[in-house]
DNA sequence: TGCATGGTTGCATGTTAATGCAATTAAATA
DNA sequence: TATTTAATTGCATTAACATGCAACCATGCA
């Protein structure tokens, strides 16, 4: 249903940027789902940042999302062999700046606030959030 | 002697390219070493096109190579369980369009013009070399 | 030592992509 | 129905990258 045609380099592409490795590295590791919230305190980086590299590997073919009201959880996609190999091999990489490490330690820490499984709450640090200026009238 | 210290993102950002993923599916399914210009044959690049993408390849510790007179070898570097695994995942890439088979094709017939396992001719398809003006004095 | 040849590279050009800011969309709730 | 909030996106800017052309480097051989 969600692959239909991706080129290789494509792929690989989506892998090419150091946040989208985080990402994918976080989700190989836990074999969890999670909405941007999430992500943006595990991570520590900008929602919008996060949001747009999410839409890229999701136009991969490599994370696939369902929507729960305004929460929208993602996960990888790994219904080929192809895809499975490449977990492996993400999960290989060495974890030289120890970005990876901390990235997990916040995630799971995060996942602790979920309520029944589900995120309830938004994003914790405020700072991270796109600011709306007041409309003056 | 040739990894030390690659970022992830730029093993992945080698392999966001088509031609590159054309040089490294190649090599992953011969498990062989090749010279500029018998690469040239196979994928029916221009000289400076290629040499330029093995560059990349090389800088991010995909290739090594060594030099046999006015001959360079390249082949995969395969030491760590990194890279090995993620051989085993190009080669899981699906060949939508054809290439790498044609690619390979190619350049095993480009192989049975070797002298003692040597490459001994330059690039057959005259059309790919970059040519040099002739000089007026 | 001069030439042929395998391979590399400087320069110019067009394209793609990452990021920040701030506005916008969409869904839940008061 | 107005407001809050999770998430997305248009716009502008900057940087990185792929490519072609043609010159250049480097090695072996006549």
């Amino acid at each position: 249903m969600q692959i239909i045609n991706v080129q290789p380099e494509t792929v690989f592409q989506a892998l090419s940027d150091a946040t989208r490795l985080r990402i994918m590295r976080l989700l190989c590791l836990t074999q969890e789902e999670a909405c941007l919230c999430e992500f943006v305190d595990a991570l520590q980086e900008p929602q919008y940042k996060l949001s747009r590299h999410i839409k890229v590997l999701k136009q991969a073919g490599l994370l696939s999302a369902w929507k729960d009201g305004r929460w929208i959880y993602h996960k990888l996609v790994d219904d080929t062999e192809f895809l499975q190999q490449l977990h492996k091999t993400i999960l290989l990489l060495t974890d030289t700046s120890g970005v990876y490490d901390t990235d997990l330690q916040r995630f799971n820490e995060r996942m602790t606030l979920r309520e029944s499984g589900r995120c309830r709450i938004g994003v914790q640090n405020k700072t991270l959030l796109s600011e709306t200026v007041n409309k003056q009238r």
